[in-house]
DNA sequence: ATCGATTGTCAACAGCGTTAACATTGCGGG
DNA sequence: CCCGCAATGTTAACGCTGTTGACAATCGAT
């Protein structure tokens, strides 16, 4: 009796690890997600969970790391269109671009950016970093380096620039979770007003750098 | 035999609630540190934080708050040396206190920082900011609207203005928190690096206000 | 077909927040 | 003075959590 489709309770799930991943996904949840949960939402064992992690926190930082191939998927499709900016003009539209990115990936999967970038995944950002792979870290100097090419920047830019844009942009996302999502046109204005000022605040020099 | 100091273990504790409080900001955890384990580190039972507190999120509450207080008065501390600013240097260095004591707080209380301002807390922050009296939100628009009196920044500063420039701060606060804590002086230095590059960035109009 | 590795189950552990029932203490009114 | 009540502690228990060890079922290779 091959029944392939509409499988009974079979003993061996088949692919265990990618549904308690896509079901914690699609729970959103994530940080209040209980293990037990998880693991009857999918018709499962709570130990049956250990048999594909470590335990709790394995798992969480997995769900960290989809997190971060999602952004930097989402990064590099507001990146590319032009891959070398011609003019000043497709720079800031690039870092716009980027910054819009950020916030509505933010808004819109805010536990899995939490998860990200909460205090909880510190060590795992720092790893991740380091790794040579072009990672998610990558697009915000590139884009800063393309305004500096183009001309608007005056100066290449340095660590600071880059931690400042970026504290402006994920402050703003850490400000707004909790709220309401923004629609996307709001959303919108608000990374261009943003940019603007990141812009305007970058052609300044530092008092004392690093 | 009145023997005030050197209590031996009375049944009645006394002011539990204050000791509580006093453990928990002692301790520094604070999101991870258990009921139990707080309640036994003042020599008591679990259940009699019940008699002070509703439950455990009513007691994380009431941190924050206190963690609240404790920004406040460090506010104030950083801007009341000069009630209104003389001229547009006074006005500079009263935002750049403000600024440097916001990271200097999320550096050395990074627990009640993160209750504060963390998810957990979004509730009682929207709440805190409803109440009439002066609050912990007033004196970052308080030193903008210094720096418009004395003609550094060309427009009064709108909403828009103090979210920038909260969400630089708070960003660069956010993204250092899990970091090993950075001395006063380097504190100092990115606070002024950061305050320069706001207040350049608050002299453009935005593309379109909200 | 059988044997071993894989992947599930169940039962149990300690620890968690919370509650109910009970014990002790302090204090104010007769 | 003391008596009773309110305040403030205790213990025991409930259901939940993450995690582990012992056992069972299934898959795949020889």
């Amino acid at each position: 009796m091959s029944r392939r489709s509409a499988a009974p309770p079979a003993y061996h799930h088949g692919d265990l690890r990618a549904a308690l991943l896509g079901q914690a996904l699609a729970l959103g949840s994530l940080e209040t997600v209980s293990l037990r949960q998880l693991a009857s939402s999918v018709g499962v064992s709570a130990a049956a969970v250990y048999r594909h992690f470590q335990g709790k926190e394995e798992l969480l930082q997995t769900l960290a790391g989809i997190g971060f191939e999602k952004l930097e998927t989402a990064f590099a499709a507001a990146f590319t269109l032009h891959q070398a900016p011609a003019d000043a003009a497709q720079a800031r539209l690039r870092l716009q671009r980027l910054g819009f990115t950020y916030l509505a990936f933010a808004d819109q999967e805010p536990a899995l950016w939490r998860l990200m970038f909460g205090p909880l995944a510190a060590a795992y950002r720092a790893a991740r970093r380091l790794e040579d792979r072009p990672s998610t870290f990558d697009y915000l100097p590139a884009a800063l380096l393309g305004l500096h090419r183009t001309g608007v920047l005056p100066a290449p830019p340095g660590d600071a620039d880059v931690l400042f844009t970026w504290s402006a942009s994920h402050g703003l996302a850490a400000l707004r979770d909790g709220n309401i999502p923004l629609a996307q046109g709001a959303l919108q204005r608000r990374a261009v007003d943003l940019v603007e000022r990141v812009v305007v605040a970058l052609s300044v020099q530092p008092a004392a750098p690093t």
